[in-house]
DNA sequence: AATAATACATTGTGGTTCGAGGTATAGCAA
DNA sequence: TTGCTATACCTCGAACCACAATGTATTATT
């Protein structure tokens, strides 16, 4: 087997750790919805910025549903089997945690970079 | 040896990766500086949201050195030796993409959680 | 009949953060 | 002296998570 340590990783940046999950409890906090449909969404609504692979979407979407953030029902349409998300109390207010999570850490990224101090004013 | 499960990570929100070496490259863009600085102007400069450990730091700066976007030289400063570092023309570069991609991601994630797509207009 | 799209899922790998240690010097206070 | 704190370097193992690759099966399209 042969690995290609030369093929660069155009895929996503280095800075995903956490982002499915928040973007999938968005998501989820708006409408029900599919696994496939989560991860076509999320690529779509970020312009490709942001493209997680099903292997991705799965794992995460079954470890929230162990933790309780989700719950999920299954449903035919087409003939097709979904298995249905929606956001649990406790998933919003997971949601609610990360994205002030988010938002700190992106404030305070913004600092470092624009050369300043946490808590002066944003040039 | 036991450990605590029941421990809660109170530290550093779970979005981290890739934010050390982003961090520590912007940093050394400015100025010279050596291990134990860097972890503490990350500390001050993020009011704490960010606060990586020594164990963090070092281990980025080798593999960066390693990678040749840094180099650094041995100072003896009040009896201490110190190493500082500094940016290479590859760590600029490497700056400077990173940047991009945080730049991008943070805006589409933005969009997300706004409820919106990529290209509209922010509200 | 063959291919693509849909829809679910698992597995192995690698990279990275993190905490917990370890070593050593300098300065200060009890 | 003794102890403590701060400085300054470092390593290691555990845990986590995104990612690619791969697998299965059904439906729709060509």
């Amino acid at each position: 087997m042969y690995y290609c340590h030369l093929m660069r990783r155009d895929t996503n940046p280095n800075f995903m750790n956490g982002v499915p999950e928040l973007l999938i409890l968005r998501l989820l906090q708006q409408q029900e919805m599919y696994g496939y449909e989560i991860v076509q969404a999320i690529r779509e609504r970020t312009g490709s910025v942001v493209a997680i692979g099903e292997g991705v979407g799965y794992p995460v979407l079954h470890g929230m549903e162990q933790d309780g953030a989700l719950k999920s029902r299954r449903k035919s349409v087409n003939g097709r089997s979904r298995i249905y998300y929606s956001l649990t109390k406790r998933g919003a207010r997971r949601l609610s945690d990360l994205a002030e999570d988010w938002s700190k850490l992106t404030v305070a990224v913004r600092m470092v970079l624009a050369g300043g101090q946490y808590g002066e004013a944003i040039p």
